[in-house]
DNA sequence: TTCCGCATATGACAAATGTCACTTTCCGGG
DNA sequence: CCCGGAAAGTGACATTTGTCATATGCGGAA
């Protein structure tokens, strides 16, 4: 099995390099320290599986992973990281990586590739448990704090899945006019211009 | 500790109420069998843990979870399912869910309602292998398939960030009409019909 | 070169949108 | 009972938006 392996630490990167292919079954193919030579490294040597940093000086493992799997769909990403750090997990597990293992648990990183390789997903019981905790919806948006009302509330829902005034009137059972005083009053509210900025308050600031 | 019950099914309710009860450190203190009676219950009783069917009648327990976490954000829902459902189980995790197991691993619900009542979080093993594979991203949308320009690539990314027309031509040195003209022919591609709607379909189906 | 296609642009127009000032209706507290 | 304030509506208006027909310049293919 061929990997890259990425490591800003290049005492690290030689250090696995030398537990991996003491298992006589992983050859590293080559080694870099950055996110570009990630990226330049897979182009190179379509490797089974690449074993990368999250933390590195300019462009993130996250980064890099990303535009590799945007080149190539099927790469198999598995990152190693000092510790579990939350919005990289998410991150991590949002881009599709294979699996995030902590690089104390050295033990498991050959396994852990051999899984990868056969299609497997892989992550570390500590990283398995924050999942949920994760993945909690971030805090409601207070629509109260703000002045808004239960009507306008359902409004700004049926905005922002593109109705227009007439649609949305026709839904509540308003007046077209009203529709538009209330969205007028809503923009205001939130400081915003128009109904398209609503749709996107709603994507980034509530539903996001 | 003192849990409520909601199933649909009242034979299930009823046997795992047997189950439950037999270990002597579980009380059932309440069962009900939809999603409504799940948040009615959960009101009165204020239960270490509800224990909940998803699929029911009506209210989805999903919904009903939602509801009960907005109103006690320190619920401690733990979703019984028959099998694994993958959208379903995603909405349990992003909605906060403390657990999801299945029904047939009836051995570990006991356990699992300990570790839950403790703060801890808990997924079955098929449940927890599916993680990864469900948060991938959604295959990324194929722009090229669309006839998508890089220019016209660029305009959607500005309007859905809520930037008018004559903003948009600013950016990116171009006219107002011209905008306007690539916003057109944007919309017949896509087949939608004003910029709030390019919005939402690039939250929804490109960054979504 | 000529021709085609593309990107860019303009002008005219209808429709949708946002703003504002002003009713009407209704409901609960005084 | 009357009052005041929500909720809902109306009409007028300026602006923005989307559509369309059409024009110009530019680079590559025939």
């Amino acid at each position: 099995m061929d990997i890259v392996m990425i490591d800003d630490d290049r005492l690290v990167a030689l250090s696995l390099k030398t537990i991996l292919e003491s298992t006589g079954q992983i050859r590293v193919t080559a080694s870099g320290s950055s996110g570009a030579e990630a990226i330049e490294l897979y182009r190179l040597h379509k490797p089974d599986v690449i074993l990368m940093d999250i933390r590195m000086e300019g462009m993130s493992g996250i980064d890099a992973g990303r535009e590799i799997l945007r080149e190539f769909p099927d790469a198999k990403i598995l990152y190693l990281t000092t510790f579990s750090d939350d919005e990289y997990i998410i991150n991590a597990l949002s881009m599709g990586a294979k699996g995030y293992i902590l690089k104390q648990d050295f033990e498991v990183i050959a396994p852990s590739l051999e899984a990868v390789m056969r299609g497997q997903s892989v992550f570390g019981d500590k990283i398995i448990g924050k999942i949920p905790e994760l993945m909690k919806p971030k805090e409601r948006f207070d629509f109260d704090a703000h002045g808004i009302t239960d009507k306008e509330r359902s409004i700004i829902e049926l905005v922002a899945e593109g109705l227009s005034n007439k649609e949305i009137a026709g839904k509540l059972f308003l007046g077209e006019g009203t529709v538009r005083n209330y969205i007028s009053s809503l923009l205001d509210k939130l400081g915003l211009r128009d109904r398209t900025q609503l749709a996107v308050f709603y994507y980034t600031e509530i539903k996001g």
